[in-house]
DNA sequence: GATTAATATGCAACTATTTGCATAGATACA
DNA sequence: TGTATCTATGCAAATAGTTGCATATTAATC
């Protein structure tokens, strides 16, 4: 499983609290692997046996009190470890796609309300990619870690650039039909 | 859930025994959709307990009898209605662009192997839906199933080589790093 | 003064998915 | 004659993910 990993992979950044990292996964990291905050409090305690993360509770004036978690050098032995064991191919599970598929059985006017919507969603995200972009990374000295991160974003931005293009074509065939 | 819906979808074509779904969701709906031979036999038997296929044996000498599943009018209106509600967005989860965002904490020569291993990945898939859209769909007369599966996989084909394009930076990239 | 949003944590139940196992005849090939 | 593959079905256990609920404080807004 990878969201252990992916936390760990937050934590080498610096010490966070579980809502850091429930933020993180509606953002940054969260971009190539989703994860809910019931999940990461869950794994967090999984993480915690282990011996992957310590777990400090620090006392904040009337704010509740927050346990901030630290990669412990185990943790960063086990995510070296995972790093060199093949990555899964991300498993396809695209209800849109079904329904082009059985297009004869399907509410066509639906659909194409539907289409709009997911380009929205994928522009939104475009525009989000970009302004991390701009902000974090352009015309900023970059350490490795940091030309990752960027590799990674500019495969975002590519990515939604092209699907954005890809599903205004196909709006324009489904309104030929 | 739309496992059940693909499973209809598929039978919307003709009736089919769990076996053969298992082989459908090997490939053609399996590209938008996947699922093992465990998921399908269990949502067949929801399926028909909700009345949305019924099934009936048929014997065969020497096999073992096949158990051919029929959708019925039921599962044909569940369908359309299903059509009509939003599509969820695909969840993301790659694992490899995790660990491109952890550029710092993992083994870049692995990396680059896992990254390779993908381009092959998606050039086979790539020459599989080359060889299905040139096998029953080019040069044909189609009616609104058949344009729809089309659609469907070039939006594939698209996908995939954008994909392998992209990729094939990235390992540029990496490899200047 | 009341409501809403943000901070901060987590359990419990349910649903979905994966992995491992089990059965059993037919056919192909070495 | 043995091994592997294909056909054909399915259970059980483990892991993963979603949904609903629960609590409690602070700060801002109406």
């Amino acid at each position: 499983m990878a969201l252990a990993e992916a936390i760990l992979v937050c934590l080498t950044e610096r010490p966070m609290s579980g809502y850091d990292l429930a933020k993180n996964f509606d953002a940054s990291i969260g971009f190539f692997w989703r994860a809910s905050h019931q999940q990461i409090y869950r794994e967090l305690g999984r993480l915690r046996e282990k011996g992957y993360v310590i777990s400090d509770e620090v006392s904040q004036d009337g704010k509740p009190n927050r346990i901030i978690h630290t990669i412990t050098p185990t943790g960063k032995r086990a995510l070296r470890a995972w790093s060199k064991k093949p990555a899964k191919h991300p498993s396809i599970k695209d209800e849109m796609l079904v329904k082009f598929y059985a297009l004869e059985n399907v509410d066509i006017g639906a659909l194409k309300d539907q289409l709009s919507i997911r380009i929205e969603q994928h522009q939104t995200k475009l525009v989000k990619y970009y302004r991390i972009k701009e902000r974090y990374y352009d015309g900023k000295e970059l350490d490795l870690t940091q030309k990752g991160k960027l590799m990674a974003l500019e495969m975002g931005i590519d990515q939604e650039t092209q699907t954005i293009r890809r599903l205004d074509e196909v709006m324009v065939k489904i309104g030929n039909l």
